[in-house]
DNA sequence: CTTAAATGTAACAAAATTTATTACAATTTA
DNA sequence: TAAATTGTAATAAATTTTGTTACATTTAAG
């Protein structure tokens, strides 16, 4: 039997979260009131989770170039761009941290041929699945999303 | 002794994130070594975590029709039909119990018009993005997958 | 008949990840 | 100066994932 001692070093982010529904959520708010502020809390409201969290996820919209903020009373975020510029797949690139297919197992056996270059063969699998979700999402805009709504 | 009628009932196996990577590790087992059986210590070994894990992963592929397995010395598992004729998809959606996307916000605010609709619309989109990873892989079979190893 | 090796799975424990909360400095307007 | 807000760190709570133990059951072989 080739059983190895299991090692603990499994720290990767996975992907089993509210990150790109909450990511939407916060882009179609702004995409409906282009020319407001609109504050942290009112989108928390909106959404219904935790204040701090529209602002570490706005946090990270504004480092990937799709928000503004300004600080201060009268402060809140708008839009970086018009709502047509924007694509989905941008916001799901922002947010996204693992691959849609999961992870990968951290130490398959290298004594095992399978378990020597499985990590290998999935990583082109989940990399080119990667990109179909990637370009289909990069085909719909932000605009058409939210214009969707009443 | 007591001869209780064993029920296997209660089958819920939680969010697994490398269930796939897992799923298709057994399944690659199983295609390179196809009139053998295979057993979950064994597989365990090679994936590098714990036969119990292997198992439960072997019984919803089992359910799916993929995999046929025997009980007692000499027992194992063993493919249910030829590589050629399993699909990815097939391995993906067994074992698949979310959206590639993530999950939805679970209370958005009904009164805000954003939040009253935005989980029907990401319904839309999470499904529809859901079919194009089947669809992929949909067009890759067990056989071609396992060719690529040595 | 007995023993050994294997599956099947429940129950529980541990680890990892996600989400929520608290706190507060900094910023901005009035 | 006061009020409203962002930005973020620290930490707690909740949830999910992964691992472990235990043991009834099944099967082959001596």
């Amino acid at each position: 039997m080739l059983h190895l001692k299991n090692v603990y070093l499994c720290h990767v982010i996975t992907m089993n979260n509210t990150r790109f529904a909450t990511a939407v959520h916060i882009m179609t708010l702004l995409a409906k009131s282009p020319q407001e502020w609109l504050t942290s809390d009112w989108m928390a409201g909106s959404i219904n989770v935790n204040p701090v969290i529209v602002r570490k996820e706005i946090s990270v919209l504004r480092e990937a170039g799709l928000i503004i903020s300004r600080q201060g009373k009268e402060g809140g975020s708008q839009l970086a761009k018009n709502a047509e510029l924007i694509t989905i797949s941008e916001i799901y690139k922002a947010v996204k941290n693992t691959e849609v297919l999961g992870k990968k197992n951290q130490n398959p056996n290298p004594a095992c041929s399978v378990g020597k270059e499985i990590n290998d063969h999935l990583n082109t699998l989940f990399q080119e699945t990667d990109q179909l979700v990637v370009n289909f999402l990069g085909n719909k805009s932000l605009q058409e999303f939210s214009d969707q709504f009443e």
